[in-house]
DNA sequence: TCCTTTAGTATCGAGTCGATACTGTCTCAT
DNA sequence: ATGAGACAGTATCGACTCGATACTAAAGGA
C-alpha cells in the first residue's frame, strides 16, 4: 500500500465528477458519450469509434447509444460507403444540451485557480495519462492536429490534409478527435 | 465551451481508472467501499459514513454492502451504544483482496514520473479539491490528525485525543479517515 | 407518553457492463 | 465468382449501480 496523495485525490476526484455526471436526467456514460460525439471528426462518430474511446464493450455502447436516441440527443444513419457501419451525429436537442455538460463545474474550479497552477496541473495529468495509456496499450485519443499524419496546406481549398484517410481538412476538422490519431513521435 | 485541458484530461483519466476497476470480481464502487473501510476509524465504519463519502444515496450503499457481505468480504455487526447502527468491518478475505487493488496501477505509473512532479500534482489536485468541495458543500474527509478536534497528549495510554468524541486515539488511530473530520481553520 | 429524528433496509425502474451469441456486410484468396 | 473469414453492430442475460420512495425500528426530546 504505498499509496500517493494523489492517488487518494484522483480517486475522490473521480468520484466526485461520476456523481455530478447524474445531471438533466442523463448517466455519467451517456454524456461522455455526448461529449465525444460533440468533439470528433467525421470517420470517428461511430459505434466503434466510441467504443474505443470509452473502452467498454461494444455491447454496452450499443445500448447507451440507443438511450441517446430514444431520448432525441443523437440520430444513427448508415455510414456511407460500408452498409455495416452507422454513422452519429448530434441532434440539435443534443447539442443543447451540452451547454448543461455538469463537467462546467470543474472547469470553473479550474478557472479558480492560478494560471501556473494550472498549467502544472495538465502538464502533469499529460504526463500521467501517458504513462498510463503505456502500461495498458490504450490510444491517447488525441485531436487531428497532433497526428502524424496531418500535414499543412495541400490542396487549394482546404488548408490540412490528412495523410492515411488522403483527405483535406477544415480548419475545425484539425481540432477534432480523431480515433486513427497517433501522436508524432 | 470553455474547457481547459485539465478538465479533459480528467475526464477521460477517471474513465480509465473506472473501467480498471472491474478487477476481481468486483465492481468499481465495491472497490471504492472496501478501501474506504480499510482506512476509516471505528466511528466511520458504518453504512452512514460510506453513504456520506461516497455522496450516494443510503439505498444504494445498503446494497453495495450486501454485495460485499455476499462475498465474505465485509462482516456487520450491530453497532454497541445503538442498536440501530450497523458497525462494518473488513474480514480477512477482504483485507487480503486488497492487495489486488487496481488502483495500484495508478500508484506504479505515479511512481515512475520524477518527484518534484508528483509533488506538484498532488498540490494542485490538493487545491482542485478543494474548490470543487466549497463549490457544493461536501466534506474533505480528510485524516483525524488534520482536525481541528485533534489534540496530542490527553491522557497517559494514548499519544492523541479526540475533542469532540472525546475518546483517546492511538498513533494509528490519527492517521484514519474520519466522518466528522474538519479541516482547521 | 407521543412525536420526531435518525440508521438502515426493501423495492422499483432505468441504466451500465462484461460475456456470449447472433445478423449483415465487406474483402480477399482462390 | 465464390466461399471463408474478418468486421460493424445488435440482442440478450445476469450482476450491479443509482435515485426515489416507502418502510421498520431504535433513540431522544418535549
Amino acid at each position: 500500500m504505498s499509496d500517493f496523495a494523489a492517488t487518494a485525490l484522483l480517486e475522490r476526484l473521480s468520484r466526485v465528477i461520476h456523481n455530478d455526471a447524474h445531471a438533466s436526467g442523463l448517466k455519467p456514460t451517456q454524456w461522455e458519450a455526448l461529449r465525444f460525439l460533440a468533439r470528433a471528426n467525421r470517420v470517428s462518430r461511430s459505434p466503434g469509434a466510441l467504443t474505443g474511446f470509452l473502452g467498454v464493450t461494444k455491447g454496452t455502447v450499443s445500448q447507451t447509444l440507443q438511450a441517446l436516441e430514444r431520448k432525441g440527443l443523437i440520430e444513427k444513419t448508415t455510414a456511407d460507403g460500408d452498409r455495416r457501419g452507422v454513422k452519429l451525429d448530434l441532434t440539435p436537442a443534443g447539442r443543447t444540451l451540452l451547454a448543461d455538460d455538469p463537467l462546467t463545474d470543474l472547469d470553473a474550479s479550474l478557472a479558480a485557480m492560478p494560471p501556473e497552477a494550472r498549467d502544472q496541473l495538465s502538464t502533469s495529468l499529460e504526463r500521467l495519462m501517458t504513462e498510463m495509456l503505456a502500461r495498458r496499450g490504450g490510444r491517447a485519443f488525441g485531436a487531428c492536429r497532433t497526428c502524424r499524419h496531418f500535414t499543412r496546406g495541400h490542396r487549394e481549398g482546404a488548408p490540412y490534409f490528412c495523410a492515411l484517410l488522403r483527405a483535406p481538412l477544415s480548419r475545425e476538422e484539425s481540432e477534432q478527435i480523431c480515433i486513427e490519431q497517433e501522436t508524432t513521435a
